[in-house]
DNA sequence: GTGGTCTAGACCACT
DNA sequence: GTGGTCTAGACCACA
């Protein structure tokens, strides 16, 4: 088990046990977690982030139900194999949805495809800050 | 005073007042509301779709909250000027948001500029219904 | 009885039966309604503006009950002797109801008198349109 | 979350949602509540002013659209940083907004700058109750 | 516990 | 007829 500065916000819109979920699956991407790997337990995270052992308990869940990671009763949650994978994929998705928005919006704006590429190059050149 | 062909949909994640604020803002851009022209009013849109007054009430004070129309006592509901333009700025703040979440994920996932303007062309090819 | 160049605005905040009302109190205190003199008939108003004769009527009757005109069934609308001088004490009020206003969010905002008063020095020198 | 000793007027032409805006306002303005810090919780207002919780939510609602709080589900109302800076912003147009109207009106009622400056010094060394 | 959405129905002001 | 405010009570999502 790993010491993970996991981060949460209370001002954000998105809600805290989606920011776990969230911040939990970029540490299997990027190799932070491994496969098999212990994740911090619940009672850690809630009593370090002072937050209720529900809202830690829901994410872990949820990363479950995706099949990102495995809880065993007494054990732990352990990263799951493919893990790493299943999110490229998802990530996929999510890219396509965002360029969907995108498009769409950019239609009723009248915005031409090549505006479109150009107003994302500018932003792949810049440094997005969470 | 038009007649609008508002659609909602319970089932939506979105909340009514914000589907039919969608609607509206859209009609005002593609000039299917004019400047100056009147809105439904809240009682026929309320009755039509069969929901409360006070939801298509709160959809209306915030449009005009955001500068898009001016509702006024005994009168009824007015697209402002300048909607238009408002509403294109808008969109290009919507499209921006969309691209950068795109390409955070698109990093994240280790996908190339070149890759992230394809799936984009292919996306912009499509036929994309609502 | 003479033409005024009475205009309303529907998009304004201010309910038409009001602007009605100042208009005419404009007129009498420059002096463009004499004393004694007939104001436009109800109907003329009504038809002229394409507004409800209810709504003219409500702006009447409420100049009558602050003594500015009389209403005599059948024959007309007159402006009443003295209105002028009313209208100015009515007006000085509103200056001070307007002051009063200013000093209060001026002290809120923590804004000093000299800053107060220069404002009011730059409004001075401004033209003011409706 | 503080005890914030709002106070509500049935008879007052000012609708109770607007009161409760303008209170909290104030409040933020004058350090009663501080950056950051939560404000009383829709329910407990509307169960201490024995007012409908609806009310109260769309007071906080309009607050969170202007930039002065911000509402999280489960969490409740933060005071938002620059709260303060907006705020003043906002009273100062208010300030120029009863200026005007007050040197228009002077200029109907033919009071010269200078007495206009006088009255206004007049009610600067007053104790304006609300 | 928190805030968010929706309803059905009431009363008011303005046209 | 129009929009504006308020209520009481419901159900949902989040902590």
């Amino acid at each position: 088990m790993r010491n993970m500065n996991l981060i949460i916000s209370n001002r954000s819109d998105e809600p805290i046990y989606i920011q776990l979920k969230r911040q939990i699956k970029e540490a299997i991407l990027n190799g932070e977690l491994q496969e098999g790997e212990a994740c911090p337990s619940l009672r850690t995270v809630a009593k370090e982030l002072r937050i209720s052992v529900l809202t830690v308990s829901r994410a872990y869940a949820e990363l479950e139900a995706e099949g990102f990671v495995k809880n065993v009763q007494g054990r732990g949650c352990f990263v799951m194999t493919r893990g790493q994978e299943l999110l490229r994929e998802q990530l996929v998705c999510q890219i396509e949805g965002a360029l969907i928005q995108a498009v769409k919006a950019a239609r009723l704006a009248d915005l031409s495809s090549e505006e479109l590429h150009d107003l994302l190059d500018v932003l792949l050149e810049m440094d997005l800050k969470d």
